[in-house]
RNA sequence: GUGGGUGUAGCUCAACAGGUUAGAGCACUGGGUUGUGGCCCCAGAGGCUGUGGGUUCGAGUCCCAUCACUCACCCCA
C-alpha cells in the first residue's frame, strides 16, 4: 500500500491551488489597505499557550489537539487557533509599544484533531486579523467590515452577518446564574447533550439543534438583557458603526462562542452549503487575553476564516477560471531543432514569456495536439526545413494563419508582438 | 470518541436473483498517406473489483474482520 496523507489533511493543487493563491492575493491587498501587518509565528508551540488562552475546559483543548512531546520531554501543540500564538509574539516583542502597530495578520494552517467531515479538516486554514490596543467600538465594526468586504471582494455574495454581545466577567456571571436557573426548570425536558450543558457550558444550549429544546430557549433570558451599562453602551455603538458600513447584520443572541477568552462583542458569518458547518468565520472581542496569558492589560478583537470553507461556498457560485494559458508553444522537429527551440525558450522565458515546449520527439501532429491541449494561441515550428532556410513557422491556432520568421529575429519580433497582444 | 453511507480503469459510473476472457463514457497513446491542433472515425494501453479471511463447484456480487473515503453527532474555521 503506497504511503498516504494523514486523515483529514490534503494535498492542494492545480486548478485549486490558482483559488487559494487568489484568495490570499486578494486578503493581502485588502490588509493593505486597511494597515494590517503581517505577523507569522511558528505553527508549533508550548501546550501551556493554548491551554491557558483558549481555556483548560473547552472541547479544542481537552480532545481536538495535536500534542506531543520533543525530544526532551516538552509538551509541544500544533496550533489549533491563530490568536493565542499572535498575542503570545506581540507580548514576547513588546509590539504593543510600537505606535505604527496594532493591525496584524496571518494566513496559515490550523490543526484540530476531530473526525473530518464537509468543511472540517485537521489541517485546515484561516486568514486571520487582530487588531490591538483599542477598546473602542468603532474598532469592532471595522473589523467585521474588513470580513464582510473580503467576502464581498472574493466573490460571496449571499453571506450574513450574525453578531451578539456576550458581556464583561461582570454581567456575565449574573447573567449565567440566572440562565442556569432557568434551564434548570425544565432539566427533564432537554435532550441528553442539553442536559449536561446545563452544568458545563450552559451558553451553549442556546444553539442546540433539537425542537423541544430551541422551544424552551426561547423564554429564556438573554444575554443582550443583561448587559452591564457599559457593554450595553459599548454593544449600541458597535452596532451604530456597523451601519455607517451598509453592511446588514443579525442580532443573534443565540451566537456563543467556543473558545473561552472572548467577551462583549462576538460575531460569526454563515454562508450556505457548507453542510453542518455553516460559518466561515468567526470572532469577536477578547479584552482580558493579554493579561491572562502575561502581559499587559490590552483589549483586542479579531476574527478568523476558515480558508477551506470559503473555497465550498465558492465553487457552488464561481465559474472555473482559466489558468496556466502558455504565450507560446514551441515545437521541435528532429534533434538539431529541438536545440534551437531549446535556447530560444529561455531566451523567452528570461524576457517574461511564458513559453512551453515538447520535450518528447514526437510526430507534429501529436505535438500540435498537446499545443492545442494547452490552450495555447501561438505555436513556433521548427523542423529541418525551417533551419536550412534559417526560419521559423509562427502559427496562430484561432485564424489559422501562419507566418515565417527569421531565427535570428524570433526573440525580438515574439517579445514584442506578445506584449503587445497582452496590453 | 459515537453512528450511517460508500469502496470496480486516472475520473464518473455499469455488471439481472452469485456463473465464462469485469464493461462504457471522459481522459491518455498511436493512426486516418510523407511535416499541422480542435470535430469525426479506427486501434491501443490501462483493473490481483481497498485489504485479509470465510461460505460455495464457482464471489465484483453473500458473511466476518480490517483499512480508507464520506456524511452526521459532539464541537468548531
Amino acid at each position: 500500500m503506497a504511503i498516504t496523507a494523514i486523515k483529514g489533511m490534503s494535498d492542494i493543487y492545480s486548478p485549486e491551488v490558482e483559488v487559494w493563491q487568489q484568495i490570499e492575493e486578494k486578503a493581502r491587498q485588502l490588509f493593505a489597505r486597511f494597515g494590517f501587518r503581517e505577523l507569522r509565528t511558528p505553527i508549533l508551540e508550548k501546550t501551556e499557550l493554548f491551554a491557558r488562552s483558549i481555556g483548560e475546559d473547552t472541547d479544542i483543548v481537552q480532545k481536538e489537539m495535536y500534542t506531543f512531546p520533543d525530544r526532551k520531554g516538552n509538551m509541544l501543540t500544533l496550533r489549533p487557533e491563530a490568536t493565542a500564538s499572535i498575542v503570545r509574539a506581540i507580548i514576547q516583542h513588546r509590539l504593543y509599544n510600537v505606535p505604527t502597530m496594532g493591525k496584524f495578520f496571518a494566513i496559515g494552517p490550523m490543526f484540530r484533531y476531530e473526525r473530518p467531515q464537509k468543511g472540517r479538516y485537521r489541517q485546515f486554514h484561516q486568514v486571520d486579523a487582530e487588531v490591538v490596543g483599542s477598546k473602542e467600538p468603532v474598532v469592532d465594526a471595522e473589523v467585521m467590515y474588513w470580513a464582510m468586504l473580503f467576502l464581498e471582494e472574493i466573490g460571496i455574495r449571499d453571506s450574513e452577518l450574525h453578531i451578539n454581545s456576550l458581556g464583561c466577567p461582570e454581567c456575565r456571571s449574573p447573567f449565567r446564574e440566572r440562565l442556569v436557573k432557568y434551564l434548570r426548570e425544565y432539566e427533564e425536558s432537554f435532550c441528553k447533550d442539553c442536559g449536561r450543558r446545563i452544568y458545563t457550558n450552559p451558553l451553549r444550549v442556546f444553539d442546540c439543534k433539537v425542537e423541544k429544546c430551541k422551544e424552551i430557549v426561547k423564554g429564556a433570558p438573554k444575554v443582550l438583557d443583561s448587559l452591564c451599562g457599559e457593554c450595553k453602551k459599548h454593544f449600541e455603538k458597535v452596532l451604530f458603526f456597523l451601519d455607517k458600513t451598509r453592511c446588514t447584520y443579525k442580532l443573534n443572541h443565540h451566537l456563543v462562542r467556543g473558545l473561552d477568552y472572548y467577551n462583549r462583542t462576538a460575531f460569526e458569518i454563515i454562508a450556505s452549503g457548507l453542510g453542518a458547518q455553516n460559518a466561515v468565520g468567526g470572532g469577536g472581542r477578547y479584552d482580558g487575553l493579554f493579561k491572562e496569558l502575561g502581559g499587559p492589560d490590552i483589549p483586542a478583537v479579531g476574527f478568523a476564516l476558515g480558508i477551506e470553507r470559503l473555497l465550498i461556498v465558492l465553487k457552488e457560485s464561481s465559474p472555473q477560471l482559466k489558468i496556466g494559458v502558455p504565450d507560446l508553444y514551441m515545437i521541435a522537429l528532429g534533434e538539431k531543432a529541438q536545440e534551437v527551440c531549446f535556447s530560444i525558450a529561455q531566451g523567452l522565458r528570461k524576457k517574461e514569456i511564458y513559453v512551453e515546449m515538447g520535450y518528447e520527439l514526437k510526430s507534429l501532429k501529436s505535438q500540435m495536439r498537446r499545443a492545442d491541449k494547452f490552450g495555447a494561441v501561438h505555436v513556433l515550428i521548427i523542423g529541418e526545413n525551417e533551419l536550412e532556410k534559417g526560419i521559423a513557422i509562427l502559427r496562430n491556432m484561432v485564424t489559422k494563419k501562419q507566418s515565417e520568421i527569421a531565427l535570428d529575429e524570433v526573440e525580438n519580433i515574439l517579445v514584442e508582438r506578445i506584449k503587445k497582444e497582452s496590453e
